[in-house]
DNA sequence: TCCTAATAGCTAGGTTGCTAACTATTACTT
DNA sequence: AAGTAATAGTTAGCAACCTAGCTATTAGGA
């Protein structure tokens, strides 16, 4: 799949693409670093772990990390966190003790709820800048950027 | 700017776009996360600061920061840190002595250079996954993405 | 059955990111 | 010339990421 005959890249056609996809990822990360949402008092890392619980009432540990693309000791953290601040419910599986399983509690859900409501509007407006079209390359053209970036 | 009359995105079409971006962004997250580079010891995040001494000998702190985008602080802290290591020297400017002026030590250099020398043939060669008209577009569609992500 | 392997989390300790508050130098303004 | 404002780094402390090494439970094989 190392691709159709394709001219190589020049170094500053590479310095460009490089200097772009960062562009992208500095803004992603600032967008994480920026302290907890105003409203719900919830961080964008937060919110990304606990989506899930949206869906699904009670998941293990394990399964919001991997969601979230966390390791398991990152998503410990930040559910111990959670659950001191009163967000989240964690408990042992009586099924298999081995499992945490971690619920939102009434404020929790109510608050993530609202923050991802918001967080849903925004960006469908903000993705209003892109024609369809643009949107269809973009999807296409990202999925192909993954294994390049992953090579570092 | 706030765009031609686009049909606004289906729910489906931004849970998809979110997607691609996200995986683009653990990427990168991980990329960056892995750990030192073996040979030249230096990580990711290191390199990055460091990169415009490979141009130019000698910079002040605050150039560095700017250029990697990252905080001054953090900045001072990974140069302490790589001066400790061998990597760079800090003096005070003479001209301005609030000034912190960096150098690579010989060491240093020799290990930026091979890293850097590196890395440009690898991601040379990844990106000739990308046609001529994909790089293309995947620069513009990369610009465009970036005030969509900053929003949150 | 008992011993080993696999699974699920937790703890400990390091890096890289941030903001806030401080020091020291330089530049400006009156 | 003196006093204030702006600039450059540092320190301190917190959040969110990681790996390595630990404990406890469950599953599987001799």
């Amino acid at each position: 799949m190392t691709t159709t005959g394709n001219r190589p890249p020049t170094a500053a056609e590479v310095d460009e693409l490089l200097q772009a996809a960062d562009a992208v990822f500095f803004a992603m990360r600032k967008a994480r670093s920026a302290g907890a949402d105003r409203d719900g008092g919830l961080s964008l890392p937060q919110v990304t772990l606990l989506e899930p619980l949206a869906a699904e009432p009670e998941l293990p540990v394990g399964r919001l990390a991997t969601a979230a693309d966390v390791s398991i000791p990152t998503a410990t953290r930040m559910l111990q966190q959670l659950e001191a601040a009163g967000v989240v419910v964690r408990r042992r599986s009586p099924e298999d003790e081995r499992k945490v399983l971690v619920t939102l509690t009434p404020d929790g859900s109510e608050r993530l709820t609202r923050l991802l409501a918001r967080r849903r509007e925004r960006q469908a407006e903000a993705f209003g800048a892109f024609s369809p079209a643009e949107r269809r390359q973009l999807v296409t053209l990202l999925h192909k950027l993954v294994p390049v970036i992953t090579l570092g």
